[in-house]
DNA sequence: CATGAATGAGGATTCATTCAT
DNA sequence: TATGAATGAATCCTCATTCAT
């Protein structure tokens, strides 16, 4: 049984380099070579750990996925009220994409594979749909608890609500670089919660 | 006297198909043959009009981009209140991304290139610098007026706001197909306008 | 009539640009395009002069080849004695070779054409033939008028002062340059002069 | 364990079949496929061993000249006196380029090259101005040792003989078949020994 | 297990040549 | 006659993947 633990670790290093190099020259422009040097092992070596180059990719986010699932759970399980778990939420996500700023990185190429590839190695879908059905409990249950507005439509506010988040991991990659984490996170959350409140909106406009 | 030709008209005509198939099948997947056949024309045609693969993604996109610039600032124009032009705004980023179906689907592609590409084709900073500070002055004013809560700082604001937008578009690609898009653009306005009102948030925790 | 004139002129007019084109860029690196720019054409204009690109080269060479020959055989009417005779060809032969230089820089090229192409529309073997059959029956007449030495076979020895001749132009195109011309002409005159004369040659090895 | 293979062995085996393939088409119509075949090894597995298609001759080349110039110098060591220096390093020429065969015929291309190509690959500059500094000397000593006539520029001779040898070689590609190389070599030793002598050239013409 | 030498399918790109205007 | 837009055959080169050692 050790062989097969040593297994998963020897991939993991292996694609844990990958994702640097990933990182650095962008997906498409890596060379089986570029990730077999970063990783001090042979290009064939690669081959036995991983079907194909995509396999490096997809096994390398699952890390990622599965930690913040993980990670987003344990932060709602942290309060009883909706509103504060959804907060909590947004809290976790941002800090979360600070600690994976590889996979961030990469995550523009991961999600071109998944809107590519035939096979079901790239399971965006999938993850969306357990995020959006998270977030769509929560907001209904704060509606119920009366502090989410009942205006918003529940699916489309969580649908909108990923949304956003994966922008900010986007945008980190072309310039976040410059500008305090902190201050994007606080903006957001302060956004979010107003937002979200009840209460009846002034506007001349009709939406 | 040889055929004269628009040459523009033609790029245009080449790219504009190019984006369909880049759509369909990832810029990645797509062969110059694949372009050439959804164009109608020989493969060495298309060199008469692009100089290699990555020119036809950075044609498409300059369009994609001017158009959104100058709606961006007509939308812009159609009131002076602050508040109301960053709704018109963001009503019309939406509409627009609605419009350019074709290329926000690669827009992903476009993402990845602009940040792995070296040769300066790919602008994406210069164009949401751009964006960024049209936001950022237009939320000063806002904060002038009273209609923005003074909480927010103006350049983060912006940044978020952006990479909210981006993320919209990048999310439709994947799913957005089966949700109405008037929807999405309902709870975005209404989240931001509320959000952005002054007046305290109430919380137990420390944003 | 005049039509026929003026094809010819414009062949010679476009083979001379393309010539020069060669000369700076090789035969081989040289376009069709880069011909017509330099001839001030269209690119379909030059197939209406030439069957394709190895035909410019080979009319090019038409009238060097031409010129020589006519040239050799004046030279070689101003004297009735042999050794003169070649004297004089050498003479004009590296003359001759100033005044085409665009031709003997580009010589290589023909060379590498000759030996590859399967039409015969590469003569040099026939040029030669003749150049040497010239050379060997004069050679014949210094050895029976007892101006030159005996020892040498007048095939082999024209053979060996043909392919003198064509090393210098052959060498001017590298680095011939820096080096006066006419320093090289009168150096291979005294070599052959002297080199041919009969006498004893005294020596303890054997050739 | 991988195979170990002897790098700079398979890489001379390659180009030798290169330059067979080359003699026979001509470099520019010879098709890295062609060579593959002429070598029985894979397309791909040539760029393990070289850069590109000129790479292939640049190296079949360094062989050639750096066996041409131990090989003068060695047969230079086998007398002191210049004159015969001089007389042995022709001999050893022409025999060098009897068991050179394939690089001679080669050779047009190689130069062919050399006046084109920007990159420092193919060093013909370097080389002849090695030959000649030694010819220089050699021709400078021989005046001294009054073996060589004075009338001679030591610098226009040295060039004079390099150029000779080469066209020399040159020839021989395209008809030197039919011909004795032996006689050759005894034509230009006989020639260049006489030739280089002292004593008063006479003739009517001046030169 | 590990390796890297070998491979060839695959794709981008070039450019001589054609031909409609 | 002159042209240059259009073409696709031709070819170089890349690189993921295999497999003998």
């Amino acid at each position: 049984m050790p062989k097969i633990i040593d297994k998963k670790k020897k991939a993991k290093t292996i694609s844990t380099a990958a994702l640097k190099v990933f990182r650095e020259m962008g997906y498409h422009n890596t060379r089986m070579t570029d990730i077999a040097e970063a990783a001090s092992i042979g290009k064939g070596t690669i081959y036995e750990y991983f079907k194909d180059k995509a396999d490096i990719l997809g096994f390398a986010f699952e890390d990622y996925f599965n930690s913040f699932t993980d990670g987003a759970l344990q932060a709602m399980n942290r309060t009883a009220r909706p509103m504060e778990k959804l907060i909590l939420l947004v809290d976790f996500a941002l800090a979360h994409a600070a600690e994976w700023e590889d996979h961030c990185s990469v995550y523009v190429d991961y999600f071109g594979e998944a809107r590519t590839e035939q096979e079901s190695r790239f399971s965006l879908a999938g993850i969306y749909k357990d995020m959006k059905d998270i977030l769509t409990e929560l907001i209904e249950e704060g509606q119920t608890a009366g502090e989410i507005d009942r205006g918003f439509n529940p699916l489309v506010l969580a649908e909108l609500l990923v949304s956003m988040f994966d922008g900010i991991i986007i945008h980190r990659v072309l310039e976040g670089q410059g500008m305090d984490r902190d201050l994007i996170r606080k903006s957001a959350v302060r956004l979010i919660r107003r937002g979200l409140l009840g209460g009846p909106i002034i506007t001349s406009y009709n939406d």
